[in-house]
This record gives C-alpha cells, sequence and structure tokens, in this order.
DNA sequence: GATGAATGAGGATTCATTCAT
DNA sequence: TATGAATGAATCCTCATTCAT
C-alpha cells in the first residue's frame, strides 16, 4: 500500500481516506494511518480538515457532488423515455466503474447521521427529475405509473447489487452485463 | 430507551445489540452500553461472548440463519415460475417488514471481514437455488436467461433501496408497494 | 515520589493532584501522572471524574470549602473586635500551616474561569462577615472605618505574601511570626 | 484583538505574550497564537527567542526590571521613615496602575521555576533595602523591629490583593484607596 | 453465575518547533 | 530576513476486557 500519488496535499489526503474509509470503515480507521497513506504527517491532516469527521463529511459531500454531476445530466432533447431512461442508468453505470470505490463508499455511509443539508440538496434534485422523468414518460404512454422513490429505489439497488457481486469477483461491470440490466429494468418499468 | 424485555440473558444481550449495532454502528457502540441495554452486568457479556467480535459475529449468523431459513424455502410443487418468483420475493419483504432491524444490520454489515465460511454456506445455497429458478424457466419459456447474481442482484438491490427509502420514511413497505414492485421485477426478468 | 496513601481511590486521586497541581501546575501536569501518584490507572481517574477540568474543579470546591469552614467560624460571643479579629486571623494561619499546599494551590488557581457560582457563595459570605465585623468595631469605636475588601485583600494579601516566602524558606511561619504579623495587622485596623 | 501597535518585532512580541500569558496563562497560550496578536509569522518567534520557554522568561526578567527599577528608587535624602514608606509604597502602586497586566503576569507566575540567578538579583537588592529601611526606623525609633521579609510580604501581599479585587471589579486602584491602604500598613509597622 | 470497578493500550487531537521558499 | 506549512511527540480521553467480590 504505497501513499497515494503526488499532488495538492488536501487531495491527497481525501484520497487515501477514500480508500481507508471504503475498505475498512470510518470507526476501524485511525488516522495517522491515513496521514501515513496520503504521505503526510499526522498533524497534516487537521491542518486541511477540523476532524476526523470533517474530513468524511468532506469526502462524502465531493463525491455525492461528483455523483450527481455525472449522472443527474440532461438527456438529448426529445429523447424517448427509454432514452432518457439509458441515459441516466448509463451515467450511474460509468460513475460506478470509473470510482468504484468512490460508489461503494457512498453507499457504504449514506445512512451515518452526516450532513442532512449540504447533501441532501442534490437528494432532491434526482428526486425531482425521477418524478419528472415518469411523470413525462406516464403521459406518453411509455411509463408504468410508479413513485418515484420506487424507481430510484429500483436503479440504486440494482446498481448496488452489481456493485456488491462485483467486489466479490462474482460478476463484472461490463458494457454487456450494463445493459443487460438495463433492460431488465427498462421492462420492469415500461408501461 | 427500556432494556429489551426478559428472558434468556444470551437472547436479551443478541437483542440489545442488534438494536445498538443497527442505530449507532458497530465501532460506535461501547460493550458497556450493550450491557445496559440488555439489563446484565458489562462482565455477563463475557459470559456469554468470547469478545464484542464474538458477538457480532454471533449476532450476524444468526440473522443471517434466520434470513435464509424465512426465504430459502421451498415454493409450491408445480409451481410456475412467476409464482415462485412471487414466493421468493415476498419472503424476502416479509423479513424484512418483520425484522426492518435485522434486515438493515444484515446490509450494513454484509461487508465486514467476517466469517468467511459459517455465513457463505447458506449464500451458496441462495445462488444455487437463483440459478435453478433460472434455468427451470428458461426451459420453460417463461423466464429470460440472465446471470443468477444478475438476479440475486436485482432483487436484494431493490429491497434494500425499499428499505432505505421506508427507514427515512419515503415510503411505506405496505403489500401495494411489494407487489408493485414485485410487478416491475418480473417484468424485468421474464421472457 | 511514593504513592499517596491507600484509602478511598477518589480521594487519593484528589490528594495526587493537590500535590502536582501546586508543584508543578494545572497544565503542565499530565492525568497519568496523576493516576501515578495516585496509585491508579489512568482510566480510573475518568471513573471519578468527568475531565481534567472536573478534577480541578472538584479539587478546588473541596479545599476552598474546607478553608472557609475552618476561617469563618464564630469567634467567641461577646468578643470584642481585637478578639475577633484575632480569630479570623489565627483560622486562616492555622489552615496554611495545616494544609500548605492547599492554601498555595487555592492561591494559584483563584484567577481560573472557574466555577462562578458553586465557589463564590462562600467568598460572598466571607465579605459579608468582613462588613459585620468592620461595622461592629466602628460602631464600638475600635476599628477604623475601611472597605470590606480592602480588609480582606490585605489579610489574605499578608498571609499570601508570608506563605510564599515560608515556601522560598526564607520565614517560618511559627506562633511567633504569626502574632508578630497579627499585631501589624490589627494596628493597621484599629481606630 | 488587534495586533499590538507596530515597532520593534521582539518588543511586539514581548507585548502580545504579556497579553496573553496574563489573560490565559503561559500553557494555554499557543505560539502561533502571540505571532499572530503581535502581527508576525510564527517562525519569527523563533528568530527573537530561543524557545516558548525562552520567551517568557525574557518577559519575565524584562518586568521584573521594569518593576524594581521604578519601585526601588532612592527616596529624598533625610527623608522620615514614614516619607520612605511612602516613597516604596507609592512605587508599588504607581507600577501596578501604570502596568496592571504586568503586575498580575509577575504576580502569577513568580513561582515557575524559571530563572533561579537571573531575577533573584534584584529581589535580594529588594530585601536589602527593605533591611536598610527597618534597620535606620528602628534606630530612630519611628519603626517596629520586624523581619524584612515580613515588611515585604506585608507590602506584596497586600498590593497584591487590591490588585485582585480591582481586577474583579470590588475595588478602584485610585489614590484615596492607595493612602487608606499605606495608612493601614505605616500603622502596622510603625513603632 | 453475576457484578461493575479497575485496567491500560490505543485513538483523536494539539502544538512547539523546524525549514524550504 | 520573514514566512507559515509541515512535523510528530505528547496530551486527554475512551473503551474492550479482566477479576475480585
Amino acid at each position: 500500500m504505497k501513499p497515494v500519488g503526488a499532488g495538492d496535499p488536501r487531495e491527497r489526503i481525501l484520497d487515501a481516506a477514500l480508500e481507508l474509509f471504503e475498505e475498512q470503515g470510518f470507526d476501524a480507521t485511525a488516522v495517522p494511518e491515513v496521514a501515513k497513506r496520503a504521505g503526510v504527517a499526522t498533524g497534516s491532516i487537521y491542518r486541511y480538515f477540523d476532524s476526523k469527521d470533517d474530513l468524511v463529511n468532506a469526502l462524502y459531500r465531493t463525491w455525492k457532488q461528483r455523483y450527481y454531476d455525472m449522472v443527474l445530466t440532461e438527456p438529448p432533447t426529445n429523447a424517448t423515455a427509454r432514452t432518457a431512461f439509458s441515459h441516466y442508468w448509463r451515467g450511474m453505470a460509468a460513475f460506478s466503474r470509473a470510482h468504484p470505490k468512490a460508489a461503494r463508499f457512498l453507499d457504504l455511509h449514506h445512512h451515518r447521521g452526516y450532513l442532512a443539508e449540504e447533501s441532501l440538496a442534490p437528494e432532491r434534485d434526482g428526486q425531482a427529475i425521477a418524478e419528472a422523468f415518469i411523470s413525462r414518460g406516464v403521459q406518453s404512454g411509455e411509463v408504468r405509473k410508479i413513485a418515484p422513490v420506487v424507481l430510484i429505489a429500483l436503479m440504486t439497488g440494482a446498481m448496488r447489487g452489481l456493485l456488491a457481486f462485483a467486489d466479490k469477483g462474482e460478476l463484472t461491470l461490463d458494457d454487456a452485463t450494463i445493459r443487460n440490466i438495463e433492460d431488465c429494468l427498462w421492462n420492469g418499468i415500461k408501461a
């Protein structure tokens, strides 16, 4: 386990923390461990973050934001519901494949009493988009009338399930698999 | 937060641990806290469990077993794939509704380095059953040819997604919702 | 430096803390040092006190109380102002001689932002007594009309000065010296 | 709390240190805090002082010297003991009023294991002067025969008592009060 | 068997000091 | 010469575990 590559110390600390928190969990990771992996002194962590808690929070916010930036993008104009669905699902998959550790970290830390406001804002964006997607799809007769949270639960749940199996090596998150599940899910929600 | 009800001390300890580990996480829960909630002395924990780790492990095994006992039951003989699917899905739902804390606990802790052997056995049973279900369904033309792990990822992921939203109060795990998702999932996997 | 004698751990901790805080100061004394001198484990300190701060506070309150209990006693009824003055002054001296460390500790920690209420109550008793002493003495023509705080400043200041020199070995707090200063002070305040 | 005014950096550092050490205590004050208040970089402290300890020592010596320079001046030639006493007492009072922070600092820190040699020299001067004052006063029949340290204890103790009450706002160090105590003390030591 | 006070290793955090810029 | 980021030893405090009662 070499120190994470060079660059801004703050960035290195966040990278080291991501790796360790994902591998071992937040509580099981000691601050000096993060420092070591980041290639900085223990005390330096506290130049960039107020506390260990502040560090996870920053990490969580950072990745949550990147996730939403990657996933909640506009589908092509005049896209069919099928195309829009594909757009969102593949965004999710792209993120999970590009940043599997971050994806797992976000998933595992989802529950902590952290940051209600700061990170719920984009969460609400997500629900708004889901709602718009469904109401439009229902109107055009392409999509079943289901609750937005159900759609999200289905999509994130499926992705998380895949990620878990991929992590155990029982599955590869390749294009074929991604499209395969995409079809399953689309069949599940189409009218 | 009163001590959990009377009964076998070992059982009371496991119940207290389930509540606390689920609410606060394993590392954030102190052993004396578990003892207090269980209505026993701190030292008594160690009469029933070798260590705090042994306690989570026992807790995990216990509930994993109950989960499999409840979910991996035989569907009615000569059931169609649709009926069999419904059978398994509702088993999962029944467990999550009957024991939401245990469901969340299993979910949150399934990543820890715990017990490779002891709890993987039933996991393999699960995959065997999924495999059998699919191969039979494919043969009878009812089910799409998908990988067993994909089926499991889809089902457990969806259930977990629901549980998460239910926990946040944005969803109720009632019969209607359960069946709604069941339909979605079935449409997703049917041939 | 042997551990302080046997007895109630809480008492032993307070005794050890008194010695060390007086010798080295509060901030310069590490908690494990107190524990060692008290003959207990570091962690045990925290069974009896919430924090290091709580410990000094308890110590301060304890000794402040003992000080007032020893000093603010009733002089003989119908005592002259001279006798009453002697009574109070000798009470102060007796405390300083019986508990020189405590006397120095109280003196040195006097300024900290500690416990306004808890320890100011007796302080106010002291001022009330000084006030009564002066007003009675003025009425009987025995005492000069001075402000109560001036009387206290004079008495405590003098005692503290003596204590400081006694600590440096340049003075002995024997009866002769005590009476000598008593005469000085009395001459200073008598009408 | 703005940085202390312009001027020689060394001077600014000493001024900042005086304020902070007096307000918060030596151990409770961080070096970067002193630097900030002095308007210099942390590292610059170490260009002027070898260590934090060296800084307090320099500060202590500096003010102790100023104190003695202000207090241990020659009284008018052929002054009576009364006049000489007044001269010294008012010198002490003038210092405390001109530099209350320094006065409190000297008082609070005079116990530390600091500088045996460097600052004891003037202390001895003080005792020599007290001794001379008493022996002369005794000879002329103006002063009671008391030990020099007792005289010093009385005077410094009284001044310190006043300072403490002044700091709490229960007393003002005005001319009237100063003279009032002067009378008390003189009555206490006169033959 | 049950208890809970005592233990002390280990964790988060602070801060005097250094040194590259 | 001045700077202030970086260092890591030292601090306070927690908590899993033991054991005398």
